[in-house]
DNA sequence: TTATCTGCAAAGAATTTGCGGGAGG
DNA sequence: CCTCCCGCAAATTCTTTGCAGATAA
């Protein structure tokens, strides 16, 4: 069975090569922001013929294709996560202490922004959001607002 | 006359030495988002023996001492930018037919950025926003795709 | 003075690319 | 077949760092 990422390659016409079949696997079976290097390691688990020079090029060609978005949470490497949808527009919260990013969906958010937009006189087409933070003491009471 | 970001690094009890005072003074003249090239092409110009290095040795000691923050526009180099008060928390538009980068701020987008940290049980740190948009061509027809 | 800073060039890290053989349609 | 793709390794690009001399406090 094709990989939901696979389906939208060969939607789109690209070649469906065998490298590309593996890693649209992966990127279709993974639900962390992994980078190149996090990618070719589970590529390799699958075949470990494919180089990490493939997953750049294939990952390049994904963007351009609108599969993946490239993301950078300030660490200086890139990291991909697969579109899902508009309705999944999401964003992500890194946790400071720890590292790890959580994903959350606001739809007060998402109004917002495009009303921010359109005041400045664009139409929004993409948009990214990080929050940056430190974790609430448990027993102390988040701050109302 | 000390440019404003050299006052800074006085306060907070930085050497000044010549190479600083001028990258503070670009700095504090720089109303744009340069990286680091650009920032070096500026400090050249005020004077010529200050070295690349140097000016990514000062940038990443002024972004310790919280005097400029990094972005990352999307393009594969750093871009920096004075911090000038903790109200100018403002983000970036960017007309992706151009490139150009807007500034504003938002207060409701502030508010709401605080509510969903702390509904996932954080105290939001930092955060970024950036919005990537065309141009609304009110009064002309619209472009096809 | 004396710890810190700087320029230079070399080292690193992430990503891209030229090339010749290989595979998809 | 013919074009595009792949692996390999070298090349690029951006950034960091070791060293020995220079400089601020």
């Amino acid at each position: 069975m094709d990989s939901r990422v696979a389906k939208l390659c060969m939607e789109k016409g690209l070649k469906m090569t065998e490298p590309r079949r593996v890693i649209a696997r992966v990127l279709s079976d993974s639900d962390d922001h992994p980078d190149v290097e996090a990618l070719h390691g589970r590529v390799r688990d699958l075949d470990p013929s494919i180089s990490i020079a493939t997953v750049y090029r294939t990952m390049k060609l994904f963007e351009e294709t609108n599969i993946v978005t490239k993301r950078d949470f300030g660490d200086g490497r890139a990291r991909y996560e697969e579109i899902l949808g508009d309705e999944d527009h999401h964003h992500h919260l890194i946790d400071v202490t720890t590292g790890q990013v959580l994903e959350f969906y606001n739809e007060e958010l998402e109004a917002l922004k495009i009303k921010i937009a359109n005041e400045l006189g664009f139409k929004l087409v993409d948009h990214h959001l990080e929050l940056f933070g430190v974790p609430l003491k448990r027993g102390s009471k988040p701050k109302a607002d």
